[in-house]
DNA sequence: TACATTTACATAACCGGTTATGTAAATACT
DNA sequence: AGTATTTACATAACCGGTTATGTAAATGTA
């Protein structure tokens, strides 16, 4: 199909679909010139009780990769065509005992021609293309097995965004930005308190100008993310990394670790030490970043915030 | 799966819908990842209206290989997402002109990065693979449409059996065999005839007796065919090909050609110059057999049977 | 031992495609 | 011009799978 070098790999699983049914469409075709009064669909079933013997519903689904509903179906079917016999004899009485009755045995040595026949020819096949299908296919189950495709995608688009991101120090016209983006997880997971009205309507008195920074994560020309360094009274801590904010949008793709990797360079610059930070347990992601960036847990100190339920610091050492 | 290493290729259609399957559950998770309110079976329609502008129903489904239903149904569900626009203005008030709508290129505009992630997704699948499921999947394609799998099986099945069948002259165990095969063509399309009986039931005088042959087409120890070569008492033919039979479960697979290859080749050693033939022309594979062996229509010969209507002859030149 | 949970299976409803069929408009054929 | 055929599309019913759900037996636990 010229339409899918077109769509390119988008549309990999339509393409895969119409050579799916193109290909078992001919399985039906197949079956007849034999005259084997097999359904297609029936033939994982068929083929694995043939070869192992009498197996239970679920064991027959968990073996040939179907649901179970969907091999109940089947056996349903091949029993009314007199291929297989269920009996609920052993003692467990739940377990539905499967195999194939004379009927069945016949038909599997019937076809057994049918086998060597399809296999000679997709074996001809292979031969005559340059690229190798069933082993391609093979190769795919065992990669996707290792990492889905969803994780394989979301990993480029990663890769691509960290690219386009850029951190940038607040200016005034990113006030709006600051605000928005800090209380809309606040408002999701928690309520605005003081301290958060304070800081976030005023970031040039309460966090500038006492020696802190603001840094604005931009991705396409829009503000997508926050995280600020505040200056700290006290003997042990120079500064606190708190508002971090990335929006909802674009969660997930690191931009909040290269957020606060660069906060915590931008601390180094100012000579610090020690960073804390305050959080709460339910922002999972955020803790696990932080424990990834050094972070640790610590005890004790005083906060004004009620939904601080952790507290983390960071030793410099440089 | 391991399970698909077992069965060999006559279980590719199954694997291949699993694969597809884990593809396209991916798929889902995927366009949710970008916030695209795409479902992925829209993602053909939409693709070929963002690149090609408005379309009728059929075109769509002619460009993408879809059925006409198929899209008449995406077409519904994307109007109702507020995606398409559809109307009917053009002169034929048949035709259902369909395209995207503002919103629809918004869309097109926010899918872009979607398609070079995935893009380089499979990219890098690809590299890491030994096979290229890609190509593979393109390369089957051209090949099955130059040839369907089930002609390729069919094939197959036709050099197996042509390597298994023996042709052995005529036996007396062969009595039944030799009735009941032409018994069965006879009685499926007209009425055993006064000449039939006489023939099968007593081959040894009315065909070997008088200087004739029969030929027995063995497969698995079982006679599947047969063929009777007939003295005529004629002054321009030697003999008649006449009582040729194959068991309906091995037609189409050049036995019937042994068998007459065989005749033929029998009445050379017999010294015949020319051989004669009667049939009748719902025996369609029949006559295009003997048309390629090189037999000619010819008119006019007297015949005892009812169910001639067609006459040929074949000249032995040596 | 009684009760909650898990397990094995069947059934129902759905999903993304198909083929079959119906209908109205357009076209071809006397 | 009137009628038969073809075309464009919609709708219905089916197909081979799925997930969701119900039920009875087996198992775990207080």
């Amino acid at each position: 199909m010229d339409f899918f070098e077109k769509t390119g790999k988008m549309a990999i699983g339509s393409r895969l679909r119409q050579l799916t049914a193109k290909i078992t469409e001919d399985a039906a075709k197949i079956y007849g010139l034999y005259q084997v009064a097999l359904s297609p669909k029936w033939f994982p079933v068929f083929f694995v009780l043939a070869r192992e013997g009498e197996k239970t519903v679920t064991e027959i689904a968990h073996t040939i990769g179907h649901s179970q509903p969907s091999v109940s179906k089947i056996i349903r079917e091949m029993t009314g065509a007199g291929l297989l016999e269920q009996h609920r004899k052993s003692d467990d009485k739940r377990r539905n005992v499967v195999a194939l009755t004379a009927k069945g045995h016949l038909l599997n040595e019937h076809i057994k021609m049918q086998y060597t026949d399809v296999e000679n020819a997709v074996e001809k096949l292979t031969e005559a293309s340059a690229h190798d299908l069933w082993g391609a296919i093979a190769e795919w189950e065992t990669l996707l097995a290792q990492k889905s495709l969803y994780d394989r995608v979301r990993e480029q688009k990663r890769l691509r965004e960290k690219k386009e991101v850029t951190i940038v120090p607040f200016q005034a016209q990113h006030a709006t930005a600051f605000k928005t983006l800090n209380e809309a997880w606040i408002k999701t997971y928690f309520q605005m308190e003081d301290s958060d009205h304070r800081a976030l309507d005023h970031p040039q008195e309460y966090i500038l100008d006492r020696g802190g920074a603001i840094l604005m994560a931009l991705y396409q020309n829009e503000v997508v993310g926050t995280c600020a360094l505040v200056k700290m009274d006290d003997p042990e801590f120079d500064y606190e990394l708190a508002k971090m904010a990335v929006s909802s949008q674009v969660q997930g793709n690191g931009i909040g670790r290269c957020l606060a990797e660069a906060v915590i360079q931008k601390a180094r610059d100012l000579g610090a030490k020690k960073i804390y930070l305050e959080s709460n347990t339910v922002l999972k992601p955020a803790i696990a970043m932080y424990r990834t960036l050094g972070f640790q847990k610590i005890h004790g100190r005083p906060t004004p915030y009620k939904r601080c339920d952790i507290q983390m610091e960071l030793v410099l050492s440089d």
